[in-house]
DNA sequence: ATCAACCATCGTAATATTGCAATATAATAA
DNA sequence: TTATTATATTGCAATATTACGATGGTTGAT
């Protein structure tokens, strides 16, 4: 139906999908990726830069900025954003403690 | 419109929101635990185990047989499933490459 | 005050995802 | 053969996501 019945599941494995659903769009990806490229915050040429319209490139931001994972600070007329590191540490632990799980047993497994 | 422009974006890009979309819905995610926590094959219990239908399960187990994460292999009436642990390093290294970038410069960011 | 630049929001259309009942298929058991 | 068990597939309904045109709000410049 379309609705994701997060109720039967842990918070752990809610968060992992919920974080994982950040990186689930190519969009989301390549936004992230500038903003690690420019190192800095950025203001404005996201939408030249990604090949987006500008309403669907807000739209990602703001996704991205609900989770927490980017900051967005108005700077005149513009809004900069950046990586809050913060918000990305704790992601990238849960991740990381999803991911970096032991393989051995599976090595000659069927 | 739902579809995703994936030709705008590079193949890494595409890459890591393909395995990230793996993760992104939480009864893929207890799927997965479950695999590792048993840390071997499982035939069957995965359906008493997660709490959705039968054909929500195998709807699930499908994706992701195809992007290669699981295999499945037929034991009598039942199958069985497991990790490709070939597989699994492959996104591993793709996710960490994108998880793992320099965060100093947002330190003092904004 | 007017204008241009930048960004957010609204509304909407197209497509994707999630979930399950019903059914099909395959292997084994009786 | 028939029944049983385990899994896959089909078909469908409900909801979510993606994309963008149109519009609105805010800031800074003239």
């Amino acid at each position: 139906m379309g609705i994701t019945k997060t109720e039967i599941f842990s918070q752990q494995q809610n968060q992992i999908a919920t974080f994982a659903k950040a990186f689930a769009h190519p969009a989301r990806v390549a936004i992230l990726q500038h903003l690690f490229k420019i190192n800095t915050c950025i203001c404005g040429d996201l939408v030249t830069e990604i090949g987006l319209a500008q309403p669907t490139i807000s739209q990602h931001l703001k996704e991205l900025k609900n989770l927490g994972l980017i900051q967005g600070n108005v700077e005149g007329t513009s809004v900069c954003y950046c990586i809050d590191p913060k918000k990305w540490k704790e992601m990238k632990s849960a991740m990381a403690g999803f991911l970096d799980q032991d393989l051995s047993a599976f090595e000659e497994c069927c």
